[in-house]
DNA sequence: CGATTCCATGGAACCGATTACACGGAGAGT
DNA sequence: ACTCTCCGTGTAATCGGTTCCATGGAATCG
């Protein structure tokens, strides 16, 4: 791993290094004698500047963390996705980590993101702002929220309609009949998982959908979490004609179940998922689900973040969410419904 | 984004940055009282030191970078996460980066990535070699491949056994008596492309399948390829009994047009798919697949990396595939086969 | 023709850490 | 008491770029 300095370039194009560096930084007051000379004795040598001393002497690196909660959360996947792609594109790098829904790790990560000094971050948050998220945004660091927020903490976000979706789906399910609903819940370190929940409750008191606290089960995200909701949900001695469960990873875990124990789905149970992913759609019956558009929130994070770096004025967003009625859904099992 | 340097915490403690710098990275030579003072003055502070200055000084940055070719491949989101996980367990940073199935994306990647001075990289590779790859590994770049290779590129490896994998496939659906057996297959650029195309031809001749040259769909491993494949295939005047697709995007892509189509996976139609994600476990009939294991792939590629960076002799790994055999694959449609 | 402006260029300072080297004081050995 | 070691500390060089400032030559203008 030995280096190409700007000096051996320099030195072989027969400049100082100034003359160098303004050539491969695209400074104007250079002659075209000079650059064509550095220009090809960088080629020769196969010069690669070192982004470390370029951005220790300038202050910005020119790179963004981002810092998602799981890369196996499609949803998140698809973020981190449109999200490089569209920092690529306007020739920023990115810097992805993942906080494995743990607020330990989610600090971990972001301190490595500030000792890389990164410009600014894209973060979808957990916990309650304290921790290393505290002492970030006090070093004045810029920071947007996608997918979840932090309550009291003042940061532009891209979000999503997240009480729209849940009242939506209540309401579908209120319009089929269904009146015992189960849900499968997002951690309350969470503000998609607190608004999903509330959502629900208030969803629950509109509709005059059964109050059982049993039928709200208190899951982390992850598909593990959706096992045991619907495990503790279908074995109850009422099970719920229909159930709701809040992401995706979690609706995977109650579809296990449904299979393993032979439930049909859309007959003798009613299944809502989160989020609209390729899978939900080749299930049969096939899902239905609460969309939201992942690679818009990218995208939109990205302009947002530049808007911040640039102090342009920034408005938060709340993408609206869509319910795609599909086959999961269906009239209450006439067995089940007492 | 006010910084506070080691000169500032070296100024609050009273001691000289020397001093200071001694404290904050363990060097052993400093008295009970300057590390205490230095300690706290650094809490005080809110000292984050610059990793670019410290990695401009010593030569490493003590980050791997990992080049994967789409993170939304759930095999890939797999590997990601692993390597994450195992390199933060060992006090390494990852950068991840994304080609998108795309050489020219992988080469702005990989220049990145040496800009970045990453220590070393894990790499799904694709293409000849030539272009920034090759680059990379004049330099010296300690670099490991995962998934894939290339061909007279001799780099250590972590692969899977694609041609068993083909293999056994294909001996399964001979067993049940199929003889039209249709493929997707990946990108030739790919070295796993290319080995499982090569496995299926091979099982053509050994089992005696129809060898029409239609029964052969190019795909780029990506979902729309999948839906293309299936099209064709399913439009041929005399269509195939059974599908093999090489990767599960494209997999994803062949069960959207069944649905669409109708057409019944398991009696109509075989599908035999690759890499065994939670979601082939939940359409219906379940799916028969190829697996591999992406968790070990991702954490023997860190244990890797970390030799070769040690100076420790490494060795090649091949892993094992297994055929798990589900629902999707059954006895041909006698109304098919002709 | 002399004064002024403009521009390409080189020398040197600088970003923030690490570390080689020198130094001074304390403790040990004779 | 004198030397030798050892240890903690400070000064300054260093990593590889960028950029301020001064300079000299050419072009422009009155």
């Amino acid at each position: 791993m030995q280096s190409v300095t700007i000096r051996d370039v320099a030195a072989r194009a027969g400049v100082s290094v100034a003359t160098a560096s303004r050539v491969l930084s695209g400074h104007p007051a250079t002659s075209a004698d000079s650059r064509r000379r550095v220009d090809d004795a960088a080629r020769e040598l196969g010069f690669r500047p070192n982004a470390q001393a370029r951005s220790l002497r300038k202050t910005r690196t020119n790179t963004i963390g981002v810092l998602v909660s799981d890369v196996r959360n499609p949803f998140f996947a698809e973020i981190a996705h449109t999200v490089e792609q569209s920092a690529l594109a306007t020739g920023m790098a990115t810097l992805l980590c993942n906080a494995n829904e743990s607020t330990d790790q989610q600090d971990l990560c972001l301190d490595l993101l500030v000792s890389q000094r990164v410009d600014g971050m894209i973060v979808a948050p957990q916990g309650d702002g304290s921790g290393s998220l505290r002492e970030v945004l006090t070093l004045g660091m810029p920071v947007v929220f996608v997918d979840r927020t932090i309550d009291g903490v003042d940061v532009p976000s891209v979000t999503s309609d997240n009480r729209t979706g849940i009242a939506d789906a209540a309401r579908h399910l209120a319009e089929l009949g269904h009146r015992r609903v189960g849900y499968v819940a997002g951690p309350q370190e969470t503000s998609t998982g607190r608004e999903r929940l509330e959502a629900y409750r208030d969803a629950v008191a509109t509709h005059g959908f059964d109050p059982d606290p049993r039928l709200v089960h208190q899951g982390d995200f992850q598909v593990a979490s959706g096992v045991e909701g619907a495990e503790l949900l279908l074995g109850l001695d009422e099970p719920p004609t229909a159930i709701l469960a809040a992401d995706s990873l979690m609706t995977f875990g109650v579809l296990q179940v449904c299979q393993d124990r032979g439930v049909q789905i859309g007959s003798e149970l009613s299944l809502v998922g989160y989020d609209d992913i390729d899978a939900f759609r080749l299930v049969s019956p096939a899902l239905t689900v609460i969309a939201h558009d992942a690679a818009r929130m990218g995208s939109l994070a990205v302009e947002m973040i530049r808007d911040v770096l640039a102090d342009e004025p920034v408005t938060p967003a709340v993408l609206p969410t869509t319910l795609v009625v599909r086959g999961s859904t269906g009239s209450p099992d006439p067995r089940r419904t007492s």
